[in-house]
DNA sequence: GCGACAG
DNA sequence: ATCTTGTCGC
């Protein structure tokens, strides 16, 4: 009857697209796509973020940033994004860091290149190409990442950081340096300090204060995590300087690699 | 039509 | 984001 548990190989903690929490991608869209496809695709993926609370403190938590090399110029036609002649090369870093110990756990860099030019709104068609492949060289899956750019705090509620939280099926935070939309009150000058961004008439995220006098951070959930929980986490991790540890660290990283290796890609 | 505009 | 030196402030 009971045939002897084969003890199922642990399945490698390898990052990739997983499927939880009921959130399905069935067919991995292309990122070669043009202005309206993105969109698209944007307002579509939008539909499977879940803003769940979770379930304990996340101790593992990745940062994510990337580094890129001066692009070209950037030029539209007829609707469609005409990238630069010549790629754009991709430095993306990514630091798992433990909120127990508050040390780093493990890092990764990936080089990519992009024909996508940066244009607000579309970051992730930029960056997160790379960025997943970085992810994916991580032999620990995080508890939680904290993304270098917005969250739901986007014109499609879908920014950066929802899109590689979605892929990658894990609690994601957007913690940008700057507002992409939304508007919001003025906020006192005390570390910790935060009010709401809102837009049409909704909440997408909180300007929070992590540093007393000190320009706010603008933190906004990405996926399977709520805004109470994304700004705590924020505050956790941003103890000493204006950015959390983690991006702040993987931040340094790309840039390292950048500088000192713009080798094979 | 004129600004605004993550990185 | 990137290009860049020194400099004012906590």
């Amino acid at each position: 009857m009971s045939a002897p548990r084969v003890k199922r190989s642990a399945p490698s903690d390898k990052v990739a697209p997983q499927r939880k929490s009921g959130v399905r991608i069935n067919r991995l869209h292309k990122w070669d796509l043009d202005l309206n496809e993105a969109k698209a695709v944007q307002r579509g993926l939008s539909k499977l973020v879940r803003l769940d609370s979770l379930g304990g403190e996340p101790r593992f938590i990745a940062g994510a940033d990337v580094a890129v090399s001066p692009s070209g110029s950037l030029r539209f036609a007829r609707g469609r994004v005409s990238a630069d002649a010549t790629p754009t090369r991709v430095f993306a870093a990514v630091v798992v860091w433990d909120a127990e110990t508050r040390a780093v756990v493990e890092t990764a860099t990936r080089i990519g290149e992009t024909r996508f030019p940066y244009i607000p709104g579309l970051l992730s068609f930029r960056e997160a190409p790379t960025l997943l492949e970085a992810f994916s060289a991580l032999s620990t899956r995080p508890d939680a990442a904290i993304f270098d750019g917005q969250g739901i705090a986007h014109p499609r509620r879908f920014g950066l950081a929802c899109h590689v939280g979605l892929w990658l099926d894990i609690p994601s935070v957007g913690c940008a340096k700057s507002r992409l939309i939304g508007t919001h009150a003025d906020l006192p000058q005390d570390r910790g300090a935060q009010v709401r961004l809102v837009d049409d008439g909704e909440v997408i995220g909180s300007v929070v204060r992590t540093r007393t006098n000190v320009k706010p951070v603008f933190v906004s959930p990405g996926h399977r995590i709520d805004f109470a929980s994304a700004t705590r986490l924020v505050l956790k991790c941003a103890a000493r300087f204006r950015l959390p540890e983690p991006t702040r660290l993987a931040d340094q990283l790309s840039k390292r690699a950048k500088a000192s290796g713009p080798h094979d890609v």
